[in-house]
DNA sequence: AGCTGCGGGGGCA
DNA sequence: TGCCCCCGCAGCT
């Protein structure tokens, strides 16, 4: 795809990146930039944006998909590509429909590794649902420092559900390690906290996922729509409905209750940190947001990673008929390969609030970014003069990092949300704040644009 | 152990 | 030539 073709899709979005014409692969990217976009954590498809090169989560060139670097022989671009979602490859579902979405292990071997287990809830394998999103290759996110910015592109649509976020699967690890050092609790006591805290898995029924690939599936996929609240693992907080009417978690009638997995399934203090960070309700996570590294779920997917990411022969021939992207309106294609569904905005019952913490709502400006923090150059350049898009280890910057700017009218009338999730003792376990999408997804949205994964958060927006 | 980034290298169009 | 991917390595957490 050209780039032309880029930024012709991409200019009706109108983030800061989405303002300005550029390409990363310009020679010279814009210099001028005053304004930055609030770091989004679930991009999707051809967007771009300009981070401030103070936002931490930017300097590590996080994202909520599972990205793996990739080498594209650039020292000054960093590309990474999407490896998909872990699920189970029967497709089992709970009680409640739910299915596994878990975040595919980043490093290779972790990966194999984490293929050779099996489903908690069913013993069957797991499978890889690997990204496709790009003319029938993985969905690629591109990192470029230059200045004071961190200039991020995407390319590619993900047609695949949202994997665990990296914060959720650290969360989830952290969760087993607490549960390792601490005694073991009863059944009972695991249904009052996953009816407190919601479930962590995520799923569609196997007879939608079937008609995923309906060419008549209707373009918000409302067939997708679960019935139940808790079917995306996202849907933690914003997609939360006003009410908390549910029974019992299925994952209580997991029948392996003491699986290792046991702690992603049914934490008792899972720091909701999900889909806090989704770019409809744009994180401002900040320094406590440094994850620093993720983890794989415990999990695996039957089938070889390499052998699924492999485009199948005729994928973009098929790609390029139905031509996904032509319009701006990719999803809108009946020839377009998704392959996993999910519910669909709206749906009330997506609207269920699954966690009982003390939820505080308040209507801030976000603050202007410090004008003289250490930027990238400032950094000492490592020996080689080869590798110039080195990264400074993360500055310790005073302030909100991850609320480094105002967008422009709309943002800047965002305000955020904090979340403060507690443990039974009534501690904060982590305490969040968050702001909407920017105008640029609601715009997509108005276009019809992002339905496919219905991500509850979606709805967040919505009923601001 | 796993994440991350870098770099070499092969295949393909 | 550009893009894709795989693989190994090293540093870090």
């Amino acid at each position: 795809m050209s780039r032309a073709e880029d930024r012709e899709e991409t200019d009706c979005v109108c983030s800061v990146g989405m303002k300005l014409t550029w390409d990363i692969n310009d020679p010279k990217l814009p210099q001028d930039t005053k304004q930055f976009d609030p770091f989004q954590e679930w991009t999707d498809g051809y967007v771009r944006y300009i981070y401030s090169a103070e936002d931490k989560n930017a300097q590590r060139h996080l994202s909520g998909w599972a990205m793996r670097n990739t080498n594209n022989h650039n020292c000054q671009i960093l590309k990474k590509s999407c490896l998909g979602v872990v699920v189970c490859s029967r497709g089992c579902t709970l009680a409640d429909g739910s299915r596994l979405q878990l975040r595919p292990a980043i490093c290779d071997k972790a990966r194999q590794k984490q293929q050779k287990k099996l489903c908690p809830s069913c013993n069957s394998a797991l499978e890889l649902l690997p990204c496709r999103g790009h003319s029938g290759y993985p969905v690629t996110n591109f990192w470029r420092v230059d200045g004071k910015a961190i200039f991020f592109q995407a390319k590619g649509v993900h047609d695949h559900p949202r994997p665990e976020s990296k914060s959720e699967t650290e969360a989830r690890r952290s969760s087993v390690k607490r549960r390792v050092n601490s005694p073991p609790f009863t059944p009972k006591r695991r249904l009052i906290e996953t009816q407190t805290l919601g479930p962590l898995l995520s799923c569609v029924e196997p007879a939608d996922r079937i008609s995923f690939i309906d060419p008549n599936f209707p373009q918000h996929y409302p067939a997708f729509q679960s019935p139940d609240p808790y079917y995306n693992p996202h849907n933690t907080l914003g997609e939360a409905p006003p009410t908390l009417q549910k029974p019992a978690n299925p994952r209580l009638y997991m029948s392996r209750p003491s699986y290792e997995f046991q702690g992603y399934l049914t934490p008792p203090s899972y720091p909701v940190t999900t889909d806090l960070c989704d770019p409809r309700m744009t994180p401002v996570l900040g320094s406590s947001s440094s994850s620093s590294s993720s983890t794989s779920a415990p999990l695996s997917a039957s089938s070889s990673y390499d052998t699924q990411n492999k485009p199948p022969p005729g994928w973009k021939e098929l790609l390029k008929t139905s031509t996904p992207y032509g319009d701006n309106h990719h999803y809108y294609s009946a020839d377009y390969p998704c392959r996993y569904p999910t519910n669909t905005p709206g749906s009330p019952a997506a609207l269920q609030t699954i966690i009982t913490t003390t939820t505080k709502v308040s209507y801030q400006p976000c603050p202007k970014p410090p004008t003289a923090l250490p930027s990238y150059q400032s950094c000492p350049k490592p020996p080689s003069s080869l590798t110039p898009y080195q990264p400074c280890p993360p500055p310790k910057p005073p302030g909100l990092p991850g609320c480094s700017s105002l967008l422009d009218d709309a943002s800047s009338s965002a305000y955020s949300t904090e979340v403060k999730v507690t443990d039974e003792s009534g501690g904060v376990i982590k305490s969040l704040s968050f702001q909407p999408e920017p105008l640029q997804t609601k715009m997509e949205r108005a276009d019809g644009y992002d339905y496919r994964y219905a991500y509850a958060n979606t709805y967040r927006y919505d009923d601001y």
